[in-house]
DNA sequence: AGAAATAAATACTAAATGGTATTTTAATAT
DNA sequence: ATATTAAAATACCATTTAGTATTTATTTCT
């Protein structure tokens, strides 16, 4: 559909990569807290004007919402794809576990995860980031639950609750765990924190 | 010892109310976050003048460290009193988890927990609040390790896990119960998960 | 009565913030 | 060539921020 790759618009053609801008906003955001950073500091980091900026993303807002989007499809899609495996759920519980708890400590690498620090400082964000939120916590725990209700049909989760509930259960305890991790504790500790809340679920 | 009291000293007598700023500003901090109000708006709100604010506190860090201390004081101290009852293990945890959740939905009302929201943000303040937020929370994990301690004295607790370890854990879920809702999450959802991640506690 | 001490109140600063108006540059269409 | 289009770059704006200098008011001490 969009053949407009080739033709060259009529005015002076665009240098700005909006992709690395977005890029660079989200390990900006990521890194320092959402409300720990402003647009001067990022357009600085970008290397890039700011009336570029909100030519792009319309504001802060626009902004802060593109890069959510962007976190959603570049990092968050790829760990909750994990869960559709078809390993037994005792493993693929491993697998998260371990996958959220695996950090690397180096130094400039941002710790924990960027819809958890947005979901933590929401209310003094924009309206179009909230409602993008809300959006992808939805997305989340549908994931879920979904992995929990095909478990249940393997017969490998045998609890007698809803899968709705034990989706905001994992939900809960992925972002303590996450949380955790964001304020610097060791990944060995949280991951024994996140075992001990998820055995619920394994001797029934 | 302090008789100071009667005696006037020289100067124009203070009018400032230390106490009523300190809990002015601690429903400023616990309501809308630590990082969502400036000195500027707490004087406004306690109607006080900014100078007579650095006087007393020398600076927005020392403001937050003293308002910290004066929620343990009246707030945090008298909760972890309830872990010193005589109650048996089961009932102790029973009335932890209603206390944390029963939560009257009154519109201006704090929700959550200021000690919880300050190490969210804890990066971002200043370094005294910082150093005062460790010693909190090295306070509450003693008081949490201490009633395990005694619990398997009483043999109420039997698990095979270290008091220390019992106690992060409880911490960890305490603090994600009163993060969700201070996000605004139903105190009897939030109950059904503490119930959830404590049930590990109960049958051994 | 007046000097000294101390607090209150006003007015101010420099820096940073989100957001724009304006100008300059680089391309295409005629 | 030149008009037109659109992006880049600079410079700007009002507001808010944490923090202070200065003046004014109220008290005690001599």
């Amino acid at each position: 559909m969009e053949n407009s790759k080739k033709i060259r618009k009529r005015g002076r053609p665009k240098t700005l990569d909006k992709d690395t801008l977005l890029n660079v906003a989200m390990f900006c955001y990521w890194k320092k807290g959402p409300g720990n950073i402003s647009v001067n500091e990022i357009c600085k980091t970008a290397k890039i004007s700011k009336p570029g900026l909100y030519r792009e993303f319309g504001g802060e807002d626009g902004l802060m919402r593109s890069v959510l989007v962007n976190y959603e499809h570049k990092i968050f899609e790829p760990i909750l794809k994990m869960l559709e495996s078809d390993r037994p759920f005792r493993n693929s519980l491993e697998d998260l576990m371990s996958f959220i708890t695996n950090v690397d400590d180096c130094q400039d690498n941002p710790k924990g995860c960027l819809l958890v620090k947005m979901r933590e400082s929401q209310s003094g964000l924009g309206k179009e980031t909230q409602i993008q939120i809300n959006i992808a916590k939805r997305h989340a725990l549908k994931k879920y639950e979904n992995w929990i209700e095909r478990s249940k049909e393997k017969g490998e989760f045998n609890m007698t609750i809803s899968s709705r509930f034990a989706a905001l259960y994992i939900d809960a305890q992925v972002s303590s765990a996450l949380s955790q991790l964001a304020r610097g504790e060791k990944g060995s500790e949280v991951k024994k924190i996140l075992s001990m809340a998820f055995s619920v679920f394994l001797h029934e």
